[in-house]
Parts: C-alpha cells; sequence; structure tokens
DNA sequence: TGATAACCTGACTAAATGGTCAAATGTTTT
DNA sequence: AAAACATTTGACCATTTAGTCAGGTTATCA
C-alpha cells in the first residue's frame, strides 16, 4: 500500500488525484488513532472510525483494505514520532542533558501525541498481538545501546548505580507516558480541568528534575 | 446480585448451594479478569470468557446477568487490594518509610495481580467510562489525603521540594503498574524470558531506591 | 474529446455477538 | 416425598460488524 503513494510521483502532477488521497488517507489515520486508542483494535469499529473522519464506511476499507491493515498504518506512523525523540539520547555526553532532552521530549510527545500513546499502551497492554516483531528487533536493539549509555554514564561515576538500567529507563517510559495514557484520570484528580500549558511545562520540570535526582544529579 | 450471596447466609446451611454459587462466582471472576485485561470492555467477549471459565456462556449470564455488570465486579474486586496497600500510606511518620512500604506494595500487587492492574489500565485509558464516579470520588479523596502527607514531609523539609505533590505519586504509580501493564514488554526486553520472582524482587528494590532518591532521601 | 484509471458510496452479506428462554437437573425445606 | 427453589445449558434471536461489490462520479492524459 505504501509503493502507491511512492508510484503517484508522477511529473506533470496535476495534484488533485494524487492530494485526494494523501489529504484521505491522513484524515483517516487521525480518526483511527482517536479510535483505537479509546477501544482497543478489537473494540474499535470502522463505522466508528468512519464517522470521526466524516467519509462513507466503505471508503475506509477502499483506502485500507482492512481494518487491522490501518491499526497497523496507525502504530507505524506514531513509532517514527518515537524514534525521532529516541535517537538523540546517545548524542549527549553528560547524563544531566541527555536525561534532560528525552525527558523532555517523552513529555512533549505525550501532550501533542496522546492518542498515539494510548495506541501502543493498548497494544502492549493486549501483548503486541500484531507489533510483536517490532518490539523484539527495532526496539530492543535502540534499548540495547541506551542502556550502555547509562552503564557507561555509571562506570564513570557520572550517575549513581542504579542496577539495572532497563529499570530507570521504565520509570522513565511510565512516568513520561503517564500524562498521555492516563491523561483522564490526571485530569479528575486536577479538579477535572485539563491541564493548561504552562501547568504541564511545569509538571514536565518537575519530572525532569524527579528523574535527575532519581540518578543522583542536582537539577 | 450482592445481596443474593447475603440473603444465602441460611442457618441450616447445606453448603453446596451456596458454594456452588461462591465457586462459579470467583471461577467466572477470574476469567473475566483475564479476558477483559487482554480486550478492553468492548473487545471481550462474553464467549471467550465463558471458554476461559470452562463454563457454558449462558452460565455466565446467569450469574451476572450482563456483561457490562460482570465488568463493575471485575473493576471493583481490584479496588479492595489496591485500597489495602494504599491505606498504610499515612500511617508512616518518616517519608523513608512510607515510601519503602507503598511503593513495595505497589509492586507486590503488580506481581500478584497484572490482570487487574491492566483492566483498570484499560478503564481510564479509554476515558474512564464506567468507573468515572469512583474516580472523582474514592480516588480523589485518597489522594487529597496522600497529597497533605506528602506536603507536610515537605515543609518539615523531610524530603526535597517536589513542586507538586501528584507529580511524584503519577510517577510511584506509573513505575509501579508497568511492571504489571507492559510485563509482555518488560519480558521481551528481558531476552524474551520473564522476570524470576528473585529478579522481580530486585527491580522491586531498584524502584524503591529510585523513588526515594527522587525525593533527596539517601536509600 | 474520449478512453482509462482512480475515487466514491449505498446496498448488501456472512459471521459474530449480547442476551433470552424454556426445559432439564439438582438441592433444600416442610 | 413432594413442593419450592436454585442451577445448568442448548437453542434461539435481534443487532452489530468487517468486508464486498456494482455502478456511479471525477480526474488524467493521449
Amino acid at each position: 500500500m505504501g509503493n502507491v503513494m511512492v508510484a503517484a510521483k508522477a511529473r506533470n502532477s496535476s495534484r488533485s488525484k494524487e492530494k485526494i488521497r494523501e489529504e484521505n488517507e491522513l484524515i483517516i489515520l487521525i480518526a483511527a488513532e482517536k479510535v483505537f486508542a479509546k477501544h482497543g483494535l478489537k473494540g474499535a469499529t470502522t463505522k466508528q472510525i468512519a464517522d470521526m473522519a466524516k467519509l462513507p464506511k466503505s471508503n475506509i476499507h477502499y483506502y485500507f483494505h482492512t481494518k487491522l491493515n490501518l491499526y497497523r498504518y496507525v502504530l507505524e506512523s506514531i513509532l517514527v514520532d518515537w524514534m525521532k525523540a529516541a535517537d538523540t539520547f546517545d548524542t549527549f555526553d553528560e547524563p544531566r542533558e541527555a536525561i534532560r532532552y528525552y525527558v523532555g521530549a517523552k513529555m512533549d510527545l505525550s501532550r501533542t501525541r496522546p492518542f498515539g500513546s494510548k495506541v501502543w499502551a493498548n497494544e502492549i497492554i493486549s501483548g503486541a498481538p500484531v507489533m510483536e516483531e517490532i518490539l523484539s528487533s527495532r526496539l530492543k536493539k535502540w534499548v540495547d545501546t541506551c542502556v550502555n549509555s547509562i552503564n557507561t554514564w555509571i562506570e564513570l561515576k557520572k550517575i549513581v548505580n542504579v542496577g539495572d538500567a532497563h529499570t530507570l529507563l521504565y520509570m522513565i517510559w511510565a512516568t513520561t507516558q503517564h500524562y498521555a495514557d492516563f491523561d483522564y484520570q490526571v485530569m479528575i484528580l486536577n479538579n477535572g480541568k485539563k491541564l493548561t500549558e504552562s501547568e504541564f511545562e511545569e509538571k514536565k520540570q518537575q519530572v525532569i528534575d524527579l528523574v535527575l535526582r532519581s540518578v543522583g544529579l542536582n537539577p
């Protein structure tokens, strides 16, 4: 299905046809992300996605054929964003800056793309039946290099010995994603009001400070 | 439905009838917890629950009438366990002990009742349509007293000023529940092997230490 | 302009699903 | 023992759902 878009790069590109597909796929993808976030793969219906996208149901099937296929596209699309934030982790020498940047970036993603985080949460909670492959290849690889960075910092006494580096990583993931996945609970416990932009920035800083102190760094 | 069990406390209680109901309800509850954990309220089917419980589907409806009703029972049953761990938070004067105990208890629950944690995660991710009430009353109340404890510790300079006490609480919840909700991911990143009992104890201690340091306490 | 190919969608279908029910079986009480 | 009540379950039903398809519209390009 991806090669269709590539092939569409005709020369005398008269926009319309190409653009129609591009736009509709995006509209459907955005709608699907919301519905999958709320109901998971099994619970979501193509009708709900169609309604959310304000398109007839057949249109969804026309562009993505099956629900499972659409689901995969949604997950992949989110992963792209996640990886962008992740890839900078080992570009910093100092743990303080690396953590500050990475935690900050993950918090930002929780704010700007909460539905994506939820879709992945659902997928993993239900045993990653669809994305098993990706977890044990792409993610595993990234985590391994990340663990190496952390272990190096520990050896160089730049941070406290946290034992297993995974534990630290999980704390960062879990805490930052909590603000996306459990945003409804966060709202309720914030007296029923959504966090404002500036409140969120405040929490972001607090999370960064908590993480820094947890590895023995003074913020 | 609850009053049925109460009413069943006849005198010459000839066990069987009473026991049958007790046992079957438990069997169904356990099966339902697993299926709801994996697929959420909408995604789970009564057939799946019946198969998991090794009972005919009609039997599930006989005891719990509707799927939604069964779902509520499952959520409530989990909440009982959660609250037990939670209620001791303000019985400790020293933050070090309180945190050690609470984080430890939550980690234990993630190990012993991972499905329960997942069901709640699903419920909240999907906007808590069923348990809204409980969140904004029972949970809110507990959180408020908990926040007070933390704020007192801050005033007494027993811990570092973390800003908003909620942020600390979320970090504890998110990190401990990560080991239940994302157990599948944890397994994959542990080279495909489930954490052993002793490995888990190790992680538990690491999480406790991370949290303690994050509020400026030396473990 | 006309042929071709992509887009669009209402109407349809086969399968799955939550829930009902009546009849059968088992237990308790009088 | 037999009336009264609880449990069990296969058969059934109305509704929902993913996916199909035929026939229509619109864009592209020679």
